[in-house]
DNA sequence: TCTGGGGTCCTAGGACCC
DNA sequence: TCTGGGGTCCTAGGACCC
């Protein structure tokens, strides 16, 4: 019998920002996402005003300014590396960890049931609040899925209020199940849940006991394996060696709409750039690109959508060589006359650096590449991101992302460490 | 004026092969 | 009038996750 464990930090992003401006404590925060458009962390004081994950943030300023509500830009300097010093504490828990989510870990704990393992959480959550100043939950369970649904119950307290939940017995998974809309179902999302609730499945426990096959002609395999899980039959287990990554992207919205073909390929440029540093970080090389560009689907501009790929062979980390590929893409797709939106690059095929299929006909000098890519990244290390670029990324106009109250590094900035005054 | 970004997995359908 | 069957591989699109 498997017992996988859960941690999942409260309100994460927020959290990180309480630990280092104590004034957020007890008040209405948020954290916004990029170009400071939606909400995607609250604090619990948010959510009880009623701001929903992913609401624009100008469509609730009123209430903001109303509530006196904190609202900043996202820091992913910080966030990432808090996720970091929370995943070490772990490490003193068990080896046997998988990293789900940059606020989120599986720890395996089979062959531990004969100690108290709601205890055991408790011991995880004080350490990781003593050693990192995070709040977190604990979901205990024989499978994944259930580890899952006994994080969310420990987070609304549904259970008894300890922050720690185990759904190991029967008895309190039946309560919990009966009780817990469908959509709660780690997997369920929008769709599923509309076409479960078609057919009578409201509750977790309906979804529990439908009739698999039933559920796999509805929900593919992947509602079938849930089914399996929530009763308790472990069909996932734990990812304890890094998967080695399929795809990377950098894309994002503009800060305001792009017109000119020249101001859309110095965004470009700079996605490329990023995502080269991207793939040389991760030791990888890309085989295959795909770029787009597209007008807002919200602004009742016309629309258009734009995109194209091409094979990048022999695959590479250069980022002089993606940019020559992405300009020619981009060549393939725009159109004048429309509003640029949003623009991004995809990068697949990825496979390690010293892996990758030679060509016989490859002339390139791969040497000076590889010095040059070096020195880049070294500097931009160094002085921070951007400080040598690409000549057609420096255009930047109106595109660039709005980030209007972002904290400081305080974790990876050796100018942003908060200094403290006795 | 202002609506995120970066991933994974699954399936259907087309192309191709013998 | 007749028009196979079975396999693989690839891709686009959908759904989901945080």
């Amino acid at each position: 019998m498997t017992v996988f464990a859960l941690v999942d930090a409260n309100n994460f992003y927020v959290s990180c920002e309480r630990v280092f401006n104590p004034r957020l404590e007890g008040v209405p925060v948020g954290v916004l996402s990029n170009n400071d458009g939606c909400f995607v962390a609250r604090s619990n004081e948010l959510k009880a005003l009623g701001v929903k994950m992913g609401e624009p943030l100008f469509k609730v300023r009123d209430l903001i300014r109303r509530h006196n509500v904190r609202v900043l830009s996202s820091n992913y300097a910080l966030y990432g590396d808090m996720s970091a010093r929370i995943v070490d504490c772990l490490s003193c828990f068990t080896p046997d960890i998988e990293i789900y989510s940059i606020d989120e870990s599986f720890l395996d704990l089979t062959g531990m049931e004969h100690r108290d393992l709601i205890e055991y959480g408790q011991g995880i959550r004080a350490t990781v609040k003593r050693w990192t100043g995070i709040p977190t939950c604990v979901g205990i369970g024989p499978t994944k899925t259930l580890a899952k649904l006994a994080n969310f119950a420990a987070k609304k307290a549904l259970i008894d209020g300890t922050s720690v939940c185990d759904l190991r017995d029967q008895e309190v998974r039946d309560k919990l199940m009966t009780r817990t809309p469908v959509d709660e179902v780690w997997g369920i999302g929008r769709r599923s849940a509309a076409k479960l609730t078609a057919l009578g499945v409201h509750s977790v426990a309906d979804l529990r006991d439908m009739d698999t096959k039933r559920a796999r002609s509805l929900l593919t395999v992947t509602g079938e394996r849930i089914i399996h899980e929530l009763r308790g039959m472990a069909c996932m287990s734990l990812d304890l060696l890094e998967e080695p990554q399929k795809g990377l992207a950098v894309t994002r919205s503009f800060g305001q709409p792009v017109i000119g073909k020249d101001e859309l390929l110095s965004a470009l440029v700079t996605y490329v750039t990023r995502a080269g540093e991207k793939l040389r970080r991760g030791g990888l090389v890309a085989g295959h690109m795909q770029v787009f560009a597209r007008t807002s689907p919200f602004r009742g501009d016309p629309p258009y959508s734009g995109s194209g790929q091409a094979s990048v062979s022999p695959a590479t980390d250069d980022t002089f060589e993606l940019i020559g590929h992405a300009t020619r893409i981009l060549d393939r797709i725009w159109k004048p006359g429309f509003r640029y939106a949003k623009a991004g690059v995809i990068l697949t095929d990825l496979t390690p650096r010293g892996q990758a299929q030679p060509s016989l006909l490859d002339r390139r000098d791969t040497d000076r590449s590889k010095r040059l890519m070096a020195a880049m990244d070294a500097v931009n290390s160094g002085m921070g991101r951007g400080t040598i670029r690409p000549g057609m990324a420096s255009a930047t106009k109106g595109w660039g992302m709005r980030q209007e109250s972002r904290t400081p590094a305080y974790t990876t900035q050796f100018a942003d460490v908060p200094v403290v005054r006795a």
